[in-house]
DNA sequence: CGTCTTGTCAACCAGCGGTCAGGAACGACG
DNA sequence: CGTCGTTCCTGACCGCTGGTTGACAAGACG
């Protein structure tokens, strides 16, 4: 008589099209500015499908994350035959390696942190990883006790790190390895402000 | 024969009943966690008066946020007369004691960066005056031009400061002044680090 | 053919920010 | 005392949001 009034698809490729989706539309609109609505439109599908295969939208908006964070998590994970110094260096390196690759992404991130709490996990997680291995790698390196200050020092430097690359993004006007400089002396900048200096450099020799 | 239905209150008075308790409501719930029929029912009044003294929600979080806006830049303002450097440890030293006193008004502002545009602009106006101020001081203190790097250290270091003034704040165990140290010391080091520490000394010495 | 699972949809819900026409309080005036 | 006008105030409503429900269509299997 007549078309069929829709197709079926099979569930795996029905997930993989709205994630794909997903990652587009989030990467051009910020979390609130696109509705559920809005994206089952532009899928061609019916508001009430998208919650069956995604529980929420912030559900939703984290499916699209994980596959870029998770790849991000592999592409930093420092080498641990490495001294501390320098698997730190290699990680930021692969760090504004990944950035520059998927910039929107990041920017996408960045600016849904305060909005969805999915996202601001995700990035708390890797800061506190982060923070975690650096103090490690400095406590390491001998046995005294570091300093709150120090604590302070390289949690702040992870917000300067993101700070720095938005900024860095936005110009254009600086390569990479110039940027990768800039931090890695902050950075140490700020340990020696902390009074934790000569630990990072005995990390450095170590 | 009975009750009146409802007390009318002054104009001003009512405007500042419902700033004063936008204050409170807002520095304990997070901007999107109240809604405006919440807030009318807390002030005991119909949405519509609500909406009848501030045109939108935003409006009235800018509002109360208003007041603690402009005391904090006259606390920051520098003096016109001292040395850049010198104008600007003042400004430092008054910021985190602004921050110290208002503990409660700056996590709520820092929470909101994201989620309502005017807090956002009032911080971004607040960190591009900020480095700007920072980078005509060193500008002043020579003729040569500053390298993009400069610019990304200092709006780097600004996100670096209310990153470690959100820890400090959090941990409790370090003192101001100690703080106060650790942020000129890194921005030292990430001016250094730019290949323009030698202007900040140019700056302090001059 | 029937039946069972899976995929799909229209219609609905409570709550949101925001609007509007009109009622109720109160000071002024006869 | 009445009543009148200003101004403060309200209940009902709007379009939209994220999220839910129950009934039905498509295809696989006997």
């Amino acid at each position: 008589m007549s078309s069929p009034a829709y197709t079926r698809l099979e569930n795996d490729e029905r997930r993989r099209q709205l994630v794909a989706l997903g990652e587009r539309l989030f990467t051009e609109n910020a979390f609130d500015e696109i509705s559920m609505a809005a994206i089952a439109r532009e899928a061609g599908i019916s508001k009430a499908l998208l919650y069956h295969y995604f529980p929420s939208k912030r559900d939703f908006f984290a499916a699209t994350l994980a596959e870029g964070a998770e790849a991000l998590r592999l592409a930093v994970e420092p080498d641990p035959d490495a001294a501390p110094a320098e698997a730190l260096l290699a990680s930021l390196a692969a760090y504004l390696r990944w950035v520059e690759e998927h910039r929107d992404s990041y920017a996408k991130l960045m600016r849904s942190v305060a909005t969805v709490r999915e996202a601001r996990e995700l990035v708390d997680q890797v800061r506190d990883l982060t923070a975690q291995r650096v103090l490690d790698g400095l406590a390491g390196g001998s046995g005294a006790p570091l300093p709150p200050t120090a604590r302070i020092a390289v949690r702040g430097w992870l917000w300067f790190l993101d700070g720095a690359i938005l900024d860095w993004l936005d110009g254009g006007d600086v390569a990479r390895e110039e940027l990768l400089g800039l931090l890695v002396g902050t950075l140490l900048g700020a340990l020696t402000a902390a009074g934790a200096g000569d630990l990072l450099q005995a990390a450095a020799d170590g």
